[in-house]
DNA sequence: CTGAAAGCGCTAACAT
DNA sequence: ATGTTAGCGCTTTCAG
């Protein structure tokens, strides 16, 4: 039978009162009477419950994080530094994949499933979307991660989309590059809130800040965002004819899918085509050439959105502070294909 | 105030039992008893708190997973098969890293922190060995990945590692290679159990089985896997002079930074060195070559170690079965590294 | 078919 | 400084 706080009081011959108070290390628990204590726990091996703790307090110690993927780099580097961060605050992080399914992640903010278990919720949406914000319920701590949902009624941790996209074109243009692509932009035209929308503004406001016309065959829709759908959208481009010296990948994932299209065509990189990519994934520094990228401060975000998440779960009921809107810095890692040096 | 049973048994008129009944989908419910009660539930927005369920079931409905850390591609896709796997059994994943630390492992394995909130652990261990396996608790529904502990008290999920790093030497063999480096072999040399030790003697067997006499300088100790270990280790080799016209590289991401360092020496692949890696992880399909690889069966991995967990959940404190050893299938998947067609 | 009541293991008042 | 006790919200006998 596995041991309890009873019988460990037994054991050492003590009341339960003053098991829980070594325990959760309280103070006036003499020495002597904590020794004992501590060697029944040892002796029977007892560890506390954790559901009769929950049930207790109100708190499980778990926070939930909902993505899309694992599999995808990106998420699986975010899910890393959030159980990282998390860490810090003792609380275990439970992750659930939505596969990018829009039911899946309708359960997840409507709080159905599983992560009642826990006591706060990341969730980097990908389906749900700007007219979606109404079904977040405000009323269990709640942090958003990335950038399809703005305005909601909860904290919300994103990056600088338009202004790091124009800062990795301005980096293409200080190279000398004047026929800049673009791959990822979304399907349909309308102009949103959603990463790539911001990013492909970002592109739009460097060129015309650098007085280049704007070439709408360069820009390239892909979705979603995969390697092979990278290449894809790369073999068309270069199959088309149109001339292009630079290219931006609204993600890196794309950007590795095109190096190896434009690979497979002989195409020298940056000689040809200069290519910077986003996100700054880890293999970024290791393809040939390594991939010049936009770092957009996965760490920081992470920390970010579970120090918010945490400052939610204990706010007191009271007097709830209004949703605070917190972007990451970012910066810009020149590497080979943009004729930076080596992998680094 | 977050609503109980008894808000719902109140509104519903009816007595919390009942409530109970409904929600666990019992017999025994009168259609028009369960609409009222289902109809309060919608209501009052009513979830139940599952650390009440957990403490009074004794089960949480929550498993862990313990692995090095999700940056590492192979835990990610990992992560994310077991993660599949576990949903199809109605249970959530907490995922813990232990970033090759010892202690934190040591930590993990014998029931310490925050695992204590779930029904049974999955463990990858990378740096508790063969010799720790005393270390790990048979009362704690428990099931090992990987290969560093045979023999253990508990069920074990593992690949068959000499079998199918020696398939893999045979395709090198088979399209014309005899001088296949291998790189990835554990710096210090004693025989063991490790992944690296079993694959270096499937690489040993299949040389022999063809005749090829042993070269020790072919043999490269890498640790850890890490890409950019990969492309060191290829580097060194190459600045050694020793010829070689085959690679055997104990993980994909060891052969990506070895193709990295190939490339920057401007030997091509396959033409000059045949490359094969082991895990198929995605990024395989995508590089440039495309890598040829083993792949382990990861799905097979997960679904079977979340499987037998499963069944160390359930099974009666009274009849423990012997521990299992499974291992699952593998195939040679050949790609462009080692001259076969385009990527898929 | 439904209700009443006990108790899972823990924490926090309150009492000593 | 330590002991007693009442719940936290749920499931589960046991009655009705």
């Amino acid at each position: 039978m596995i041991p309890t706080m009873h019988d460990v009081a037994r054991a050492a011959g003590v009341s339960i009162k003053t098991v829980s108070n070594v325990i959760n290390d309280f103070p006036h628990v003499r020495p002597s009477t904590r020794m004992r204590v501590l060697s029944a726990i040892e002796e029977l091996g007892y560890r506390p419950n954790l559901s009769a703790r929950g049930l207790r307090s109100g708190r499980t110690g778990v926070i939930g994080l909902a993505v899309p993927e694992l599999r995808q780099n990106y998420f699986a580097e975010l899910a890393d530094s959030v159980i990282r961060a998390a860490e810090k605050h003792d609380l275990g992080v439970l992750v659930e994949q939505t596969s990018g399914d829009r039911d899946r992640e309708i359960a997840v903010v409507t709080g159905a499933g599983r992560l009642r278990l826990t006591d706060g919720l990341l969730f980097s949406p990908e389906r749900l979307g700007q007219a979606d914000r109404h079904l977040i319920r405000p009323t269990f701590p709640f942090v958003l991660l990335g950038e399809r949902i703005f305005g909601g009624p909860t904290d919300h941790v994103t990056m600088h989309n338009v202004s790091s996209a124009k800062a990795a074109v301005d980096h293409l243009l200080q190279i000398g590059r004047r026929r800049i692509a673009l791959i990822g932009a979304h399907p349909d035209q309308r102009e949103d809130v959603r990463p790539a929308d911001l990013r492909v503004r970002g592109y739009k406001a460097a060129l015309e800040a650098a007085g280049i016309p704007l070439d709408p065959q360069l820009i390239r829709a892909v979705a979603p965002w995969h390697r092979e759908n990278g290449a894809e959208a790369m073999r068309e481009l270069i199959a088309s004819g149109i001339p292009f010296d630079g290219l931006f990948a609204l993600n890196d994932t794309l950007a590795l899918g095109a190096l190896r299209a434009l690979g497979e065509a002989g195409w020298q990189v940056p000689g040809d085509v200069a290519v910077i990519g986003f996100d700054d994934i880890d293999e970024a520094r290791f393809s040939v050439p390594s991939l010049s990228s936009v770092d957009p401060g996965r760490d920081e975000i992470a920390e970010t959105a579970v120090e918010l998440l945490v400052e939610r779960i204990n706010e007191k009921d009271g007097d709830p502070l209004p949703p605070l809107l917190v972007k990451s810095e970012f910066r810009i890692v020149a590497r080979e294909s943009t004729g930076f040096g080596r992998p680094g």
